[in-house]
RNA sequence: GGUGGGGUUCCCGAGUGGCCAAAGGGAUCAGACUGUAAAUCUGACGCGAAAGCUUCGGUGGUUCGAAUCCACCCCCCACCA
């Protein structure tokens, strides 16, 4: 079988939105090792998975031999990207930007090869080439490149400058140039010839394009990923409980798991090849044999495995598929007392008991307890569970009659091993009560 | 600075003196069906177990009674300067 090139394979995985000049980016990246980068900007202390795919690009790009640069974005961070936002957005302050830089970088880190080849990569943040930078010659030097009448005319700020109701502070309108300019730095600094990034940074990444030629004499390019989109139209990377986010203190590796485990049908092939290295090839057998099978495909299983152990090592996916296996088998009985211990470690949402919490449990109802730990936005909801019998504790179900006797409910005799209460709400959360 | 438009419950959006916790849609939650799907159907959807309590940019006022009227203030947008 005859070797694919990167854009090649890149195109069959559906992972190819826009490039500049096609034809000769395909010539440059055979022809040598290329150097390239990706930002991310710190607008929160981890990632989410919507950064996955840039992410395992830049590995992608490493693997065919070329050199990724990481960039977190110290500075752009502190301006706020309107590309395609519909709002203008709420400064962070600086240390709190500063500290997210920290962890962005470990966090990038993670997936690509510091190996001190030539290939190895490296991680680079934008504030050290611009916190020096004074505005006169910022405005000489680099906004004179700049015209004003092109970057109205970009689509990503358009509806913020048609739409009524909205506006663009100057702030926000800058950030493209901001970017613009990291890209020229990288390119005089590292030889970086390519940025790529999601569709919604075409237009900050032309300006670079742009931007480089102008001031190196320096032809670049540049290479955008597709938004991911899910069958239903509903934003992809969002569930009813919030984000996923890569950070294991922000979604577990189990939560990030079933995340994965409850793709729809009609996107799991797309998101396996975009998520995972398996050829693609092998998905497509998959997804043969998928159609062939009765009931249940296997394609959601296989992706959940493939990414939690991508982003969450192997200890977080065994982790993840043994709190699921427990929770989802329905034999509650078959736990033993270490298995409840491990699922609480394992990222299982777990309440400790106080004493105090123990002695109050008598005249605390079950909606609010229950509601208070996050298993339902509010009581009512629980009620309404309470209701539909949709409540269980240790398998039991329970009624709203009940509600007020949650002394009896989470007494010692009733626990598992004396002290492990499982609560579960509805079909898929589950919570842990440990007296 | 001027003129005009606007700020309603998570979002969109109706409501212009009582029948308003506030139409409708979306999102969300729960149930049935299923595969821990999808589609569909049912119920809930300000908070509270309940009695009850708190909302319609803010503050005061008119009124028996205000999201609705008045005054002042804050914020957003458009056009003009």
């Amino acid at each position: 079988m005859i070797k694919q090139t990167l854009l090649e394979e890149l195109s069959s995985r559906g992972l190819i939105a826009q490039m500049t000049s096609e034809a000769e980016l395909a010539q440059h990246l055979e022809n040598q090792s290329v150097t390239l980068y990706c930002g991310f900007d710190p607008t929160a202390d981890s990632l989410h998975i919507g950064s996955l795919v840039p992410l395992l690009t830049l590995k992608r790009f490493q693997q065919h031999g070329h050199k990724p640069l990481a960039l977190v974005g110290g500075a752009t961070g502190l301006i706020g990207d309107p590309s395609f936002k519909a709002q203008e957005r709420k400064l962070n302050d600086d240390a709190t930007v500063a500290d997210w830089v920290d962890k962005l970088k470990a966090q990038v880190s993670q997936f690509i090869e510091f190996d001190k080849s030539d290939t190895s990569a490296e991680v680079v943040n934008n504030l050290d080439w611009t916190k020096d930078l004074d505005v006169l010659t910022f405005l000489r030097d680099v906004g004179k490149h700049f015209s004003i009448n092109q970057m109205i005319a970009k689509e990503s700020v358009k509806q913020r400058i048609d739409r009524e109701g909205e506006g663009i502070s100057f702030t926000e309108f800058t950030y493209m140039i901001l970017q613009s300019y990291d890209f020229q730095q990288l390119n005089k600094s590292h030889g970086c010839t390519l940025q790529i990034g999601g569709s919604d940074q075409w237009g900050n990444i032309t300006g670079g394009t742009e931007l480089t030629r102008r001031m190196n004499g320096n032809k670049a390019y540049g290479l955008t990923l597709p938004l991911i989109t899910k069958s239903d139209g509903t934003k992809f990377g969002k569930t009813e409980s919030g984000t996923i986010w890569l950070s294991a203190n922000k979604t577990s590796p189990y939560a990030f798991y079933q995340f994965w485990i409850n793709s729809a049908d009609a996107d799991v092939y797309n998101f396996l090849r975009y998520f995972t290295f398996l050829d693609v090839a092998e998905i497509a057998k998959i997804e043969e044999e998928d159609n062939a099978a009765q009931g249940r495909p296997q394609a959601q299983a296989i992706l959940a495995r493939e990414v939690t152990e991508l982003v969450h090592g192997k200890a977080g996916l065994d982790a993840a598929m043994r709190i699921s296996e427990a929770l989802f088998s329905g034999e509650l009985d078959e736990l033993d007392e270490s298995d409840f211990n491990q699922l609480a470690q394992d990222g299982l949402p777990t309440t400790q008991f106080t004493a105090q919490a123990i002695a109050a449990l008598s005249e605390t109802p079950l909606t609010s307890l229950l509601a208070n730990e996050g298993l339902a936005a509010s009581g009512k909801q629980i009620k309404d569970a309470l209701q539909r019998k949709a409540v269980t504790i240790n398998s039991k179900e329970i009624s709203l009659d009940e509600n007020m006797q949650c002394a009896a409910l989470f007494a010692a005799s009733n626990a598992k091993f004396g002290r492990y209460h499982l609560v579960k709400v509805g079909k898929k959360k589950h919570h842990i009560f440990v007296m």
